[in-house]
DNA sequence: TTGCATCCTGACCGTATGGTCAGCTTTCAG
DNA sequence: CTGAAAGCTGACCATACGGTCAGGATGCAA
């Protein structure tokens, strides 16, 4: 990675390990699991002796917490395209198309992120108690207020909610069964467009919120 | 289990031991990933040494197979509904009850499910590229004839597939996080019904299904 | 009753894994 | 230039895990 930038700085090369590390635990955590991932894996995968990364993280669970923190600021920050929104229309379409491509650029968070839930959320538990809980019920709100106005029909707004999370993940967890189904490929840009059309095109259908 | 029954007969030990076990793996497979279950952990929940689960089945990766296709039966066999219905609005329906019921009864085994896929398959690879295919090239063939009929609007088949998937699934694999945002508690009958009746209301509204 | 196949299990083994550490090299403030 | 702090790592350790096995218990057909 460094063959012109000999002398690195220390600032550089903390930041550059431990991005480094995070990104190979991203990946084999997505691929194998929290049990399934070896350190050893993540090391030779970051281009690091093990005892490197031991060095920056103390341990494999503190290494895990890190990388479910980063996908879950990641989620955090999609999620704000509801606010800015003055309608349905608007602000479930961005959250839609934000939520797609984080499933598409960072397929192996998403996987994280959604191990993490399965398992019972061991690591964000406290996290979903307070921060998710606080942005849904506040997307609720917007919602109902969408209903009230009369620009939706009267959609459950969790359930709303829900299904705009699970047809957006799905892409990311999903994401190999989609691909066997494309004859082994993994989806052009066309396709997913294609999907994100689909998926916004039905819903705000679905909700009434589009134009008669 | 068995304090009156003391005589059991062989046949009859050997599949209530394999039911137990496989119960018993489907629910730590489920909560603990692959990598992260171990054959004492399963042991211990079947109420059975560890040496007698290896009599059963030879490997860890012998016992998980066993429960993916479990699941992928089940799976299948929900998949039915579709060709009995004569229109969307039936058939999907109907297939959307199904997948519902599957998540609230069985959420272990899609849990374990939607792990085998996150992780590639690695066991499933074979029938996702053969029955998985063939199942769903036959209901893209159903939606598409829907189509034509001018039962429903021209959505893609596909994404529209994915999308009954993916919200019935994620009632399952994310169960955790709607018990947390549902203070803490699992859904009631009631919002089952009514979880089912948004997901078929809005999904069949926004393919123009239902009648104005 | 007897002989045998099935069922069962405590004790054991090799290996892989998470984690440690002593001591090395490199950076950099003063 | 220098010394201390930060960065690095090969070798090592304890443990936990998947799997084995010899030998005992049990049901069952003849």
């Amino acid at each position: 990675m460094s063959e012109l930038t000999r002398p690195m700085r220390r600032q550089d090369i903390r930041r550059e390990n431990e991005k480094a590390i995070l990104l190979a635990a991203e990946k084999v955590f997505a691929e194998a699991g929290f049990g399934g991932a070896t350190m050893q894996l993540i090391a030779d995968l970051a281009g690091l002796p093990k005892a490197n990364l031991h060095y920056y993280f103390a341990t494999k669970e503190e290494l895990y917490r890190s990388v479910v923190q980063n996908i879950f600021e990641i989620w955090l920050q999609a999620a704000n395209c509801f606010d800015v929104a003055r309608g349905p229309v608007d602000g479930i379409s961005a959250y839609i198309d934000a939520k797609m491509e984080i499933s598409r650029r960072h397929p192996d968070g998403s996987k994280v992120w959604a191990s993490e839930v399965m398992h019972g959320a061991p690591v964000l538990q406290d996290y979903m108690e307070s921060t998710l809980r606080e942005w849904t019920d506040g997307r609720v709100e917007i919602i109902r207020r969408w209903i009230e106005e009369g620009q939706m029909d009267p959609v459950d707004p969790r359930h709303l909610l829900y299904m705009l999370w699970a047809t957006t993940q799905h892409y990311a967890d999903f994401g190999h069964q989609i691909e066997t189904l494309n004859g082994g490929k993994s989806l052009s840009d066309r396709q997913w467009r294609e999907a994100k059309e689909n998926i916004k095109r039905v819903i705000l259908k679905g909700i009434g919120a589009l134009p008669a």
